[in-house]
DNA sequence: CACTTGACCTGTCCGC
DNA sequence: TGCGGACAGGTCAAGT
């Protein structure tokens, strides 16, 4: 499920690998697929032979630029996967034939753009929640336009005291469901929360109104140990991520609590447990989190 | 308005 | 072996 970490990795990668290169063709593999194309106009007239001219993340989303002043805006919710398959090396030394670049397409592709060099970018989703919207690129550069995202937690801007006060104004809402809502803070999700309340020695359901000065500290420090680290890591994969050449992350080899249900607790030993918050599957130490 | 819950999907796992 | 149901979680509409 990417997170930010995922999506920021993703952006480094196609970052190398598509740079300057034009689209000659583009495949849509399944017509459930609502939000694109807007119509085979846009397509034809915004994206064949357009040249790539930048990739940029904001919050979970990750934008293309074309040459064309249009933008390919994408949401890869849970299964989405974006990866780049150059003809040249596919079927070269150092790629296991049980590769996933070797067997894309497959049953999950939903898009492929094909590039004047023979590399091709695949869009896999399996579930279908992602999207891919071809946008005026002006549209994402209006302020307007993310709204509803709260501020990125690794720019410097991004101080303890502004988290403090973002979350303050939502006194009665549990923890983890406050960091899971992107009007708050963007890019965290499900993985991130877990582990960075897990660090802060915070329970997940704690409500916001108990937290004092130093809660705020810690979590802040924590959410950005928790999400450099990450970065440092390629990310997550839980089930289906993987990055712009088709790699895993390997930032679970570090978790602390998430998916680790049964198992014991790295700072105290007691077992961790697995509960619902906020909808969600939550990982917590019961000995070391503390409600407030 | 503040906050929570359910729907959207499909592959996987578990119990019978 | 197969089948039904629960589960996974990002986001938003709908509900309290």
């Amino acid at each position: 499920m990417p997170e930010l970490p995922e999506v920021e990795t993703i952006k480094l990668g196609l970052e190398k690998l598509l740079i300057g290169k034009i689209i000659i063709k583009v495949i849509v593999s399944d017509n459930s697929l609502k939000s694109f194309p807007n119509n085979q106009f846009d397509v034809n007239k915004f994206m064949l032979n357009a040249r790539i001219v930048a990739l940029r993340r904001r919050a979970k989303i990750l934008i293309i630029e074309l040459s064309t002043a249009y933008s390919l805006v994408i949401h890869l919710k849970m299964t989405g996967q974006l990866v780049f398959v150059d003809g040249k090396y596919r079927f070269g030394a150092g790629h296991p034939n049980d590769s996933l670049v070797n067997r894309l397409p497959d049953n999950s592709t939903r898009i492929s753009i094909k590039f004047k060099d023979e590399g091709v970018l695949y869009f896999n989703d399996q579930r279908k929640f992602g999207w891919i919207k071809l946008l005026p690129t002006t549209i994402l550069n209006d302020k307007d336009f993310f709204r509803h995202h709260g501020p990125e937690p690794l720019q410097k801007n991004f101080t303890s005291y502004v988290f403090k006060n973002r979350l303050l104004k939502h006194k009665n809402t549990m923890l983890k469901a406050a960091l899971l809502n992107q009007s708050i803070i963007a890019g965290i999700g499900n993985i991130y929360a877990d582990e960075s309340l897990w660090l802060a020695k915070l329970h997940p359901k704690s409500v916001i109104s108990n937290l004092n000065d130093k809660d705020f500290v810690r979590l802040h420090r924590a959410i950005l140990e928790v999400l450099n680290l990450s970065l440092r890591a390629g990310g997550s994969t839980d089930k289906n991520y993987v990055d712009a050449y088709g790699n895993k992350g390997n930032y679970l080899k570090f978790a602390n609590v998430f998916r680790r249900e049964g198992q014991l607790c790295p700072q105290c030993g007691e077992p961790i447990i697995k509960i619902r918050v906020a909808s969600r599957g939550t990982h917590i130490c019961l000995n070391c989190q503390i409600l407030k």
